[in-house]
DNA sequence: TGATCCCGCCAACGT
DNA sequence: ACGTTGGCGGGATCA
């Protein structure tokens, strides 16, 4: 409305570039904010291009935007007027903001830029809609558009009106897990077929049959939407969203990963994921005019999720031609085994609701009419009893409204602005590390290096003593006070920290070496071979035909930096850990310092999420050791670290971080559709079979990678625990992992699934610590974990907690037993 | 052209 | 009544 885009971009852009750039120089945002239209980028136009062309290379993005940052804000500022003066004709048309300059998925990218991926605690991570609308130079209708696909993944949730928690993707894991078993019951695999088959047969034309077949493969859902999938400890906070009828972007976003997480070969087209979304809403009348605004919000959902590098576009070429098409890029998720996700559950739920939650696999079930049931996401009851708990915290919270962001004051808003700025750097190597990041290493020791820098940079920041956060709004300074450097001690205030804290970053250390053998095997470029997919499902024929070809379109350019021989574990290794001793000290201080300052929170507020530390394995970690887990600012360096070492690393560098990686891994790497298979095979019940799971070198065995993560995480408990000392490392058993398993891509699988095991294991582990409610172990009681596990026990197979926490009890003991037992569990459980 | 998808109207909701 | 959310689809861009 403002003007015409084109014309007024130039202002915008530099203007925007400010605004991005100089935390320090924006002394207030004016209040009256013009918003510019154009959304400036803080690239210059030349590596905007680039950018834009390369869509998903994160790495220049990354790159450029690390540069801009390390670079003092009046130079980059400096830069970008000379650009957009000096450009003012031809030069500059092209600099000009495209379209593409504009587009969803570069916006997002800037979104997730601003918030790091495993957010140390929800506290600081509040998102103000408005605040970033308007940094980002966009309308909050776009905004939106991202944050509801976010929301259906629960990277986010909703707090309140112009606020939304930022979860990053500590829930990710789960939340896939729980959307890969809602896919399957609701048996999209089918009707994914069904519709393939169709297309092949003809185009759509109505056969009666085909019609009813359709129908039939729906029939179990039919009518039946599934609401939206919500998470045990996210639910509330979803509530809140539930009001309005949760139509499409969120829900469809969600179907849309279900699609990905059920079908074979991860790869779903446009199409197909259109009629099946429409399909569930009515069957039948492929209304033009729906088909096609589906397809529009489906490349909305699209964008968004690439951004996430969950999923890659890539062309599936038929008879017919290439339709678009997007593959599954993200995490492998697990067969679903309800166990896990009792496990999971517990982990994910803010302790404050956690009771009123009913168990996880209730809460899905509800969620998700598939069988016909009823879609309605809970009972009114629970609304409003969460909306009660809700607007409670919100009371506490500020309840801005939109207009507010201006003030740095809040301290929400300070910590939600800081993020943004301070944090940038570790965001941006963290999503070159994660998205594929294999590509280079030099990129990964810059980013290493540039951790570094910012750390340094950073120290002007003192760590105060912070007055909890609600009492301290400090304004001004308020954007660095966040990343605060800790003081090398370990946290002053909170008490709770335990000395082995640092632990937690070493274990992550340990593992690498094994598994960088792992990550360096994979070779992401697989994805480019056309692999005719092997149909799992019963159709046979006709999906290969469908899948022909898979052309990446990007040609995965960065793959070839996969080099296995490139990454030497042996030597990086200790490279790695000699860095480590040096910088984790600064890490553990700064973590401390989250914590206390979490804490702290905790105790302004109502402490609801906040307490329960989240790590991406699905760990239950007392607070103190969480710490590692966000890692928001230095957990970055660690990471760069290791990456060098490894190609990716995505999750958390702790323990937990492990076995994701590998899990990971795999997923980019190796087409979905071998892999599947053998996960299938070995899922859950394999492993509680096996008596290896008594040992955790055994589970190792299985797979050759696995190991490692099996007992590093072995140690990782044990640490915890107070077993054996911080530095120590339970060894995995050499010679099992020599075992030549498997020397094929399944390997990975195998690894994947050893992983969970592992975790599931460590998880009982932890859980059974906790049970045994061992005041003695340094780590806050804190409710949330307390509710955790109750809410733990009530939803996850009755028996199994019970079991095991029975069992718990001798600490050596006990860690086997829940090793063992756990696993059973995980038989049992599952249905 | 067809593939993408930006833009922003305007209705549903919340307060 | 007004602000927030966000469905929706025209039509501009891109390839």
């Amino acid at each position: 409305r403002n003007v015409l885009k084109t014309p007024l971009k130039q202002a915008a852009t530099s203007h925007s570039v400010l605004t991005e750039i100089q935390p320090d120089c924006q002394p207030l945002t004016p209040p009256p904010k013009p918003k510019e239209i154009l959304p400036a980028d803080p690239w210059t136009p030349t590596s905007n291009l680039k950018m834009l062309i390369s869509a998903a290379s994160p790495e220049i993005r990354s790159r450029e935007q690390r540069r801009e940052l390390s670079n003092t804000t009046s130079e980059v500022l400096q830069a970008k007027y000379c650009l957009q003066e000096h450009l003012s004709g031809d030069e500059y048309e092209k600099s000009q903001p495209s379209r593409k300059e504009k587009s969803l998925g570069l916006l997002c990218h800037k979104f997730l830029a601003r918030y790091p991926d495993y957010p140390s605690t929800a506290e600081n991570n509040y998102i103000c809609l408005d605040e970033v609308a308007e940094e980002l130079n966009v309308e909050r209708r776009r905004i939106y558009d991202i944050v509801n696909v976010l929301e259906s993944l629960h990277m986010v949730s909703r707090l309140a009106k112009n606020r939304y928690a930022w979860h990053g993707r500590h829930n990710l894991a789960k939340t896939l897990q729980a959307l890969k078993k809602v896919g399957e019951e609701n048996k999209y695999t089918q009707q994914i077929q069904m519709i393939k088959k169709r297309e092949y047969e003809h185009e759509f034309d109505f056969d009666g049959e085909r019609n009813e077949e359709m129908a039939r493969s729906f029939g179990s859902n039919e009518h039946s939407e599934m609401s939206f999938v919500e998470l045990p400890g996210m639910e509330f906070r979803a509530a809140s969203v539930n009001s309005r009828k949760d139509k499409s972007l969120r829900v469809m976003s969600q179907k849309f990963v279900m699609l990905f997480l059920v079908s074979t070969p991860q790869i779903v087209s446009l199409e197909v994921a259109a009629k099946i979304l429409i399909g569930e809403d009515q069957l039948e009348d492929l209304d033009k005019s729906k088909f096609k605004t589906k397809i529009r919000r489906l490349y909305d959902i699209a964008n968004v999720l690439s951004s996430l590098q969950l999923i890659k576009k890539v062309h599936v070429t038929e008879e017919r031609g290439r339709k678009p098409a997007f593959k599954w890029t993200g995490p492998e998720v697990l067969p679903n085994i309800q166990d896990t996700k009792l496990e999971t559950t517990s982990t994910i739920c803010p302790p404050t609701i956690s009771e009123s939650i009913p168990s996880k696999e209730q809460c899905s079930k509800n969620l998700f009419p598939s069988q016909g049931k009823q879609n309605f996401t809970r009972h009114p009851s629970l609304i409003k009893l969460v909306k009660s708990i809700e607007n409670d915290r919100r009371k506490i919270q500020s309840a801005p409204t939109s207009p507010v962001k201006i003030s740095a004051t809040d301290t929400d808003q300070n910590l939600s602005a800081f993020p943004s700025k301070m944090a940038q750097l570790p965001v941006i190597a963290k999503h070159q590390l994660e998205g594929q990041s294999k590509k280079a290493k030099e990129m990964k020791m810059e980013l290493s290096s540039s951790a570094l820098e910012c750390h340094l940079s950073s120290p002007e920041v003192v760590p105060k003593p912070e007055p909890p956060r609600t009492a301290a709004p400090s304004q001004q300074p308020a954007l660095t006070q966040p990343l605060g450097v800790c003081p090398p001690s370990h946290s002053p205030v909170s008490p709770v920290i335990l000395p082995h804290t640092h632990s937690g970053v070493s274990y992550a250390i340990y593992l690498h070496p094994s598994q960088a053998h792992t990550v360096t095997t994979y070779s992401p470029s697989f994805m480019l071979q056309p692999l005719p997919c092997a149909d799992v499902t019963g159709i046979k024929s006709i999906n290969s035909n469908i899948l022909n070809k898979i052309t990446t379109e990007e040609g995965d350019n960065q793959i070839a930096t996969a080099d296995p021989t490139e990454s030497l574990p042996a030597n990086e290794r200790p490279t790695v850990k000699s860095e480590t001793s040096s910088q984790r000290c600064l890490k553990r201080s700064q973590a401390l310092q989250e914590n206390n300052l979490i804490k702290r929170y905790r105790s302004d507020e109502e402490s609801v999420d906040t307490s329960l530390t989240f790590f991406p394995s699905g760990y239950l970690i007392p607070l103190t050791q969480c710490t590692h887990g966000n890692k928001a600012g230095f957990s970055n360096k660690e990471k760069a670290g290791i990456c060098s070492l490894q190609h990716a690393t995505y999750s958390s560098p702790i323990a937990g971080v492990i076995p994701v990686t590998a899990s990971e891994l795999k997923a980019v790497n190796i087409p979905a559709f071998q892999i599947t298979p053998l996960n299938i095979m070995l899922s859950p019940t394999s492993v509680a079979a096996a008596p290896v799971l008594s040992n955790s070198c055994l589970n190792s065995s299985n797979t050759s990678s696995a190991q490692n993560p099996s007992s590093s995480v072995l140690s990782f408990t044990l640490q915890h625990v107070g077993l054996i000392p911080a530095g120590v490392q339970v060894p995995a058993n050499p010679v099992l992992r020599h075992m030549p398993v498997s020397s094929q891509p399944e390997n990975v699988s195998h690894s994947t699934e050893n992983k969970n095991l592992q975790e599931k294991v460590s998880k009982n582990i932890l859980q059974l610590l906790d049970h045994d409610g061992s005041p003695s172990v340094p780590r806050e009681p804190q409710e949330p974990q307390t509710v955790t596990e109750n809410f733990f026990r009530t939803p996850g197979g009755p028996n199994t907690v019970s079991s095991l926490s029975a069992s718990s009890h001798g600490t050596d003991r006990i860690s086997e037993g829940a090793l063992y037992i756990p696993q059973r569990k995980l038989e049992v459980s599952e249905d």
